[in-house]
RNA sequence: CGGGGUGUAGCGCAGUCUGGUAGCGCACAUGGUUUGGGACCAUGGUGUCGGAGGUUCAAAUCCUCUCACCCCGACCA
């Protein structure tokens, strides 16, 4: 490729639009543009990333025995009515309507489409297992589209869909797509850490995301390990157990009951001015928060130095839309400001306790009466549990709920895949049925399986790159090698590198050789930021020794080398790259 | 949806408070000098000042409405 006759725009300056350093990169070096929030333009060089993670992902999952299909952008709105969906998934779900006014829907994922496909086709257990994926654009009307790919309101993805008879058969398919998925990242350059997560509007019973560890702001996702053992599980779904519990006595050691006391409060609202005020430590408090769930009224119960997870405490209500309750209404069933709120005496609402409220003895609450709290407060003596749920987010330090050995700590990671184990919940929805062996119709056991594109090379580049540019992994950059002539205006310069660019094209190498009349400057900080693995530099200053130099992008050594032996060099010096991952 | 901010040349921005010829840098075009890490000189082209309406002799500037984009939060298959 010449880069005369390729559309690169590279920028002089940052673009102001952009905030992480994946994104500015990508836009600045000519890889993206954007059409509106959350929409992009792949530019030649990113088509060919795209291209190249795409082909990856093609023969791994083709190795795997999955079956490569395209189903359809637009789908009927009566598919995700029967899911379920149509509702559960709100506003995220795309939806348009056609000139007949029928509820159209672009899909964002495929579960629908793809049990309707086999439902009624598919018959007997000796037709299975089947894994069917596809690579296709996805939509989602994200709330916020932000950081380039890593959010976007449509992006590629692929996504695979596993049948099953049984779990035994489910548990080796759903192994065979974790052990794909490590051999994708691990080839694209991505070491990536696999974590437990929730299973969101997916539904099902279990989940799994895979992580890019970084440590720029790109990482959006905290995700929690053990310093010991294996676990690991992203923010909504890590379980952890207090130290505190254990080591200090008298939260797990029965006390005796003290006598419940109001105390007079004025203007101490938050945890820490209570703290202060009454000298008691955080650990002896205890929050009351008023959600709204599905329309009901809902008092959540949480130690007072620990936070409330949402996704834990919707999960555990079981209900669609959750959100704190407004001032409004936290007045009228309180009957005191935002703030005073206490368990004691609250009548008409739904009593969530955190699990390790019920280990707490002769704590502090609010008194549901401005300026007031409750001191001494027992639960089941003064107020009635519905129930108990572990609704509070892990934080740093605490204990494995694994190996109850270990402590758990935090990355910060970018989500490139998930994996899903769905049960049932959409074959049987959907009606979709095979005969067993034992001639009794049952649903598919069916798994689903992700991995963003788009998100995956902007990943690479938050994981790889400098204060100059993007330093790509050999496997997944847009092209192996830009030769660079110092001076085209220089003949001998010119006709060196276009024997070497000529040459090596014949070898089939990917090459670009940057024939733009340009000032070395240029070139060189235009080749910095494209960031192929290597660059040829072809200048005055070595040609007349007959010497050109290879410099690996991201290295500061360069190699110099008879222009005759460039080429076997070049690829010498590639396949070593490529030998790392 | 709530809070904050920005829309002026291809890009980055000034000008808006205090109304009076629409600017700067880069990029672009032509000519020349230069040529190993974002050159220099000269000349030149470039705008519905996001849009609509209003106030005014006069609006990028003041008022009203509206659209788009960015950031923080909620959300996230």
């Amino acid at each position: 490729m010449k880069w005369s006759e390729t559309y690169i725009p590279t920028l002089r300056e940052f673009p102001a639009e952009a905030e992480i350093i994946s994104h500015k990169l990508l836009i600045k070096a000519g890889y993206i543009r954007k059409l509106t929030s959350g929409v992009y333009n792949y530019l030649p060089l990113m088509q060919s990333v795209l291209l190249k993670i795409t082909n990856i992902v093609r023969e791994e999952m083709n190795k795997s025995g999955a079956q490569e299909i395209l189903m359809p952008v637009l789908h009927p709105a009566e598919l995700w009515q029967k899911s379920g969906r149509w509702e559960t998934v709100g506003k995220e779900l795309m939806r348009m309507r056609d000139r007949h006014q029928r509820d159209l829907v672009l899909g964002g994922t495929h579960e629908e489409v793809v049990t309707n496909l086999i439902k009624g086709e598919i018959r007997s257990y000796r037709q299975l297992p089947v894994n069917l994926y596809q690579i296709q654009t996805k939509f989602r009307d994200e709330i916020r589209p932000r950081f380039g790919l890593m959010r976007g309101r449509e992006f590629l993805m692929k996504d695979a869909y596993t049948f099953d008879a049984n779990e035994k058969s489910f548990n080796i398919s759903y192994q065979k797509m974790v052990d794909a998925y490590f051999k994708i990242f691990k080839r694209c350059g991505l070491e990536t850490k696999m974590v437990e997560s929730d299973t969101g509007a997916m539904g099902g019973k279990a989940a799994h995301e895979f992580m890019v560890i970084v440590d720029t702001e790109g990482g959006e996702n905290i995700i929690f390990y053990c310093d010991r053992c294996d676990y690991s599980a992203n923010i909504d779904k890590a379980s952890s157990f207090d130290l505190k519990e254990i080591k200090s006595e008298g939260f797990t050691e029965k006390e005796t009951f003290k006598k419940m006391e109001k105390v007079h409060t004025p203007d101490k609202k938050t945890i820490e001015e209570v703290t202060l005020f009454l000298n008691q430590p955080p650990e002896k408090l205890v929050k009351t928060l008023i959600y709204r769930a599905d329309g009901n009224l809902v008092a959540a119960l949480i130690r007072g130095d620990k936070e409330i997870n949402e996704v834990k405490l919707k999960n555990a209500l079981g209900c669609i839309q959750l959100e704190m309750a407004d001032s409004e209404s936290i007045k009228k069933l309180t009957k005191a400001e935002v703030g005073f709120s206490g368990p004691v005496g609250l009548k008409g609402v739904k009593m969530i306790v955190d699990e390790q409220i019920p280990n707490l003895f002769n704590f502090v609450t609010g008194a549901n009466q401005n300026d007031y709290h409750l001191v001494n407060v027992n639960s089941e003596r003064d107020f009635k549990i519905d129930q108990v749920a572990d609704i509070k987010t892990a934080k740093e330090g605490e204990g494995c709920p694994k190996c109850k050995k270990g402590r758990l700590k935090t990355d910060r990671g970018i989500e490139v895949g998930n994996t899903f184990m769905l049960g049932t919940k959409y074959s049987q929805s959907l009606g979709a049925t095979f005969i067993d062996k034992d001639g009794k119709e049952k649903p598919f056991i069916m798994g689903s399986y992700g991995v963003g594109i788009t998100r995956t090379a902007q990943a690479a580049v938050e994981k790889y790159h400098d204060e100059k540019g993007i330093i790509w992994p050999v496997s997944i950059a847009p092209l192996h090698i830009n030769i660079l002539p110092v001076n085209i205006q220089d003949q001998t310069q010119k006709n060196v590198a276009f024997d070497i660019y000529q040459r090596m094209k014949e070898n089939k190498m990917e090459v670009l050789i940057d024939d733009r009349d340009e000032r070395a400057g240029v070139k060189f900080n235009d080749s910095d930021l494209i960031g192929l693995p290597l660059r040829i530099t072809v200048g005055e200053k070595y040609l007349k020794k007959k010497k050109v130099e290879l410099t690996l992008r991201g290295k500061n050594e360069t190699l110099f080398c008879p222009k005759e032996e460039v080429l076997e060099k070049s690829k010498k010096i590639l396949e070593k790259l490529k030998a790392v991952f």
